[in-house]
DNA sequence: CGCGAGCTTGACGTTGTTCAACTAGAGTGG
DNA sequence: CCACTCTAGTTGAACAACGTCAAGCTCGCG
């Protein structure tokens, strides 16, 4: 994992966080957090925030893609969402003193700029409209984790499966025909169910035509008989 | 739905939300917020928050208990929560302008005390600390989330339903004999299987002396074997 | 060429849903 | 006060969904 001195870059100068902050907080503000970052690189399985530590920052990633994993008491793990860049990665942290429920890693090659988290929270109190912005990703962040959740607790495989194709190909990979980022495994953690199945309902979309599966190479044939699959669960 | 104008009345002079605002904010504003509430009382069954609609104001409940209710577009319900006062409901619509995503129900004879939206957000924008303590109860309530979704997620309808009685017993009805306020279909919309499965399930765990069941009356034996059954999943 | 990790497949047993029949209790109207 | 009806709860059996297991496959890499 290496660590620099962040120097000005082209990715800084086009930082989607830099421009959240813009609206709302002073130039010199944005300089005092600006001078305590650090950008990492993150390779592809390599842990950004991990579960059961404290953390003292924020990290903003710049670019690459993340899951979200739980670990229970059995060493099973479960993948909570899969998110890419560019996004503020920690919220959850923030107030909440006690230690992170959930880690998050790179299943992409990824860029990420650590944000000194009492600073974040010095400037927060300070800027009424920059919280406010804190605030409504907090909640925004809520909102969306009730439709996954939802879709796990009343939906069976198929309907799940289906979800999960629909996030990725129009969230993540914003493309109709995507390289999975993620094994069979980890498709089924995120699924709730056993890789096995995740193979088998695969099959079964790409027998009727919709979608077109050949390894990790994934291509959506019908969006709309996905969506119909995703409603009726 | 009775509504009346509030008058100062012994549950207003206890009034928690009361408490947690004098933390953070003058006489003057919380008389202001105050000025404008209207309390309410709801029978058991009644809506309190419609899903798909916009709200504009918080509800403060002050006596009573509510269940959490999405309705997907096959008319199918599931609760995502239960959850006893006193409570602040409606914090995920605080900020993002969008219909409510799910229902509050009382699902026993309780009091709200509305607070307009707006004078509310008027005050966090003007009062830092205060808007803070609505951060932390937001991100707070995503934390919570989290944990019943993992559980839905992963575990089978034995430990879902080990998860339900520990959180009806701990939190909800705080006592290790209760008398259930929600009908076994219900029960059956939380733990996110069929009411035939709940029943046989409750059935089993009075069998092996885990529970002690009489229609819906509900005593805890061994609530140690509860949370056994909560781990293995 | 051979090894190993991830992927795939099908068989089988377990878990959970659906269905249909039955029971108990709570109104309701004569 | 007794039918009658309606709803919630209960039970068991048939069936579908899903997980587990064991075996074989593929592909990249040494």
């Amino acid at each position: 994992m290496e660590t620099k001195n962040i120097i000005l870059t082209e990715d800084c100068l086009e930082c989607l966080f830099k421009t959240t902050c813009n609206q709302t907080i002073s130039q010199e503000d944005f300089d005092f957090l600006f001078q305590s970052t650090t950008q990492q690189n993150y390779k592809k399985g390599e842990v950004i925030l991990k579960q059961g530590l404290k953390t003292n920052n924020l990290v903003y990633l710049l670019k690459g893609i993340v899951k979200f994993n739980y670990e229970d008491e059995n060493k099973k793990n479960l993948i909570l969402t899969i998110t890419k860049a560019p996004t503020l990665l920690g919220l959850a942290n923030i107030l909440n003193e006690d230690v992170s429920i959930f880690s998050i890693v790179a299943i992409e090659e990824s860029r990420g700029c650590l944000i000194d988290l009492d600073k974040l929270k010095m400037l927060a109190l300070n800027n009424r409209l920059f919280m406010l912005n804190i605030l409504k990703m907090s909640t925004g962040m809520f909102r969306s984790s009730i439709f996954n959740f939802i879709s796990l607790a009343h939906k069976q495989v198929n309907g799940r499966i289906a979800d999960i194709l629909i996030n990725l190909t129009k969230n993540v990979y914003q493309n109709n025909s995507f390289i999975l980022s993620i094994s069979r495994q980890e498709f089924a953690e995120y699924a709730g169910c056993s890789k096995e199945n995740v193979i088998h309902t695969l099959r079964n979309f790409d027998n009727d035509n919709i979608i077109k599966i050949s390894g990790k190479s994934i291509k959506i044939l019908n969006l709309d008989r996905l969506i119909k699959i995703s409603q009726v669960g």
